[in-house]
DNA sequence: GAGTGGTCTAGACCACACG
DNA sequence: GTGTGGTCTAGACCACTCC
């Protein structure tokens, strides 16, 4: 086994982080560099344990925490995993997809297709850069979507990425990679991993060129969320902006119920 | 000491709980029915474990639940405490007021007056006598209020609450909470402690007889939460409908972060 | 110093998955 | 049966609060 032993002085942390945070991290930092693939198994939490020289019940506790963020899921009898978004959509959904149509049921809140309004690779504006914590020599991606349905168009979304960590990111696969989440699709296809998110919301009209774009009564009342997105590292990546309608849909806040 | 054993034959808990969860629910009915006060300081760890005829460890675990259902506050080297919602508004700021000003300096932003349009004791709709458990021999509280900054009318908002359990709920003490949080208030005057909410959002525009009301322009999109509140014992018991103008404001989902 | 909750340990036992 | 994670126990030690 590798020896990733946590403890090599007696002053290796002198932060003021317990025990089990520390491993925790340090085990962030391992799954993110690629020590174990999503779906991979880690080992068992014995073994875990004598590797970070600390005792099982800490290791089960730095692992719960990651299970709370999202980087590992553990399956009784089974093993620990890491979380692999296109095995485990159902628990993603609940904690990235907030638009849920108000009637599963009805044929007309199936998506029927994406649109592509634009795709850049360009130098952000200054507020996007202070998000993204990028200067004026990156460059974002910045690109644009429709999503409709048969009863019209769902959501506009503005999404702002650094550049370095979607450098493979291309018009052709954000457009193919249809069935998944996006979050899935950032994971198994660009390497990215998002491990939470902050948004905000306000109300605001669909803007006139949208409305006419897209055949859209004006007004029409919209949400927009604009959301930051962190790898499971905290690095923020992502910046969101998306217009909702929600004649069809609402926002469900909360996953925790 | 009282003695509320929970383990008094070999099968006293057919249900398929967890020993804490078990313990974790007596408990949450206990400071339900107001064995302790909220502020009160329960009996610390040891003896509570003994009382239940667990491990200081189950214990533990039990009372971290109640915890994160926001029922018990812990402090290292004073105590336990029934959670008081006056004695701890940020937390509950942050699990309950998601509508934050966008700038929290500016003065426009304070809350300048609060209107009490009306005030009812009604057989609820259908609908809403389905969400709170109610039946057509109910009476439930309807009330409306208008909250006013000096930037305008923030929010609209309506009530629905169980008349039992809102007995005490009047116009005069309504309107004259003040300083005090909804929910603080409902746990303080009325005896009535919310342990969760579950909230659906979407966008709408304000509407026209409201807008004249207010001298609001008109469109006005505004943001519409319903949430259904629930007790610890985790029943429904209030349904609010609130109508939001975001221009000088936004909604945060997010407490965790 | 006495009392509290917070962390950490070591190990027993149970429930579940898989061959 | 073997191996996994989930629960539960018992107790040591630390950090914080208040007297």
């Amino acid at each position: 086994m590798d020896n990733f032993s946590l403890i090599e002085s007696d002053f290796v942390f002198p932060q003021r982080l317990t025990l089990f945070e520390q491993v925790s991290k340090t085990l962030a930092e391992m799954i993110c560099h690629g020590k174990w693939a999503p779906g991979e198994m880690l080992p068992n939490e014995i073994e875990l344990a004598h590797s970070f020289n600390v005792s099982q019940g800490t290791m089960r506790r730095a692992l719960n925490l990651l299970v709370d963020k999202g980087a590992l899921i553990r399956r009784q009898g089974k093993g620990t995993f890491v979380a692999e978004m296109r095995a485990n959509e159902a628990h993603f959904q609940k904690r990235y997809i907030k638009l849920v149509p108000d009637d599963p049921e009805k044929d007309e809140c199936v998506p029927t297709a994406t649109k592509l309004l634009f795709f850049d690779r360009v130098v952000a504006p200054l507020e996007i850069q202070t998000i993204l914590k990028q200067t004026s020599e990156d460059l974002v991606v910045h690109t644009a979507r429709a999503l409709m349905a048969s009863s019209g168009l769902v959501t506009f979304d503005e999404i702002w990425a650094r550049g370095k960590e979607f450098e493979k990111l291309t018009q052709e696969n954000l457009l193919n990679h249809k069935e998944k989440l996006l979050y899935s699709f950032y994971q198994t296809e660009l390497g990215v991993s998002i491990g939470r998110c902050e948004e905000t919301i306000k109300a605001a009209l669909l803007p006139p060129n949208l409305c006419y774009m897209f055949s859209m009564p004006s007004p029409t009342p919209v949400i927009e969320i604009r959301r930051i997105a962190y790898t499971v590292n905290d690095e923020p990546v992502e910046y969101h902006r998306q217009l909702c309608i929600t004649d069809k849909y609402h926002y469900a806040p909360m996953p925790e119920a």
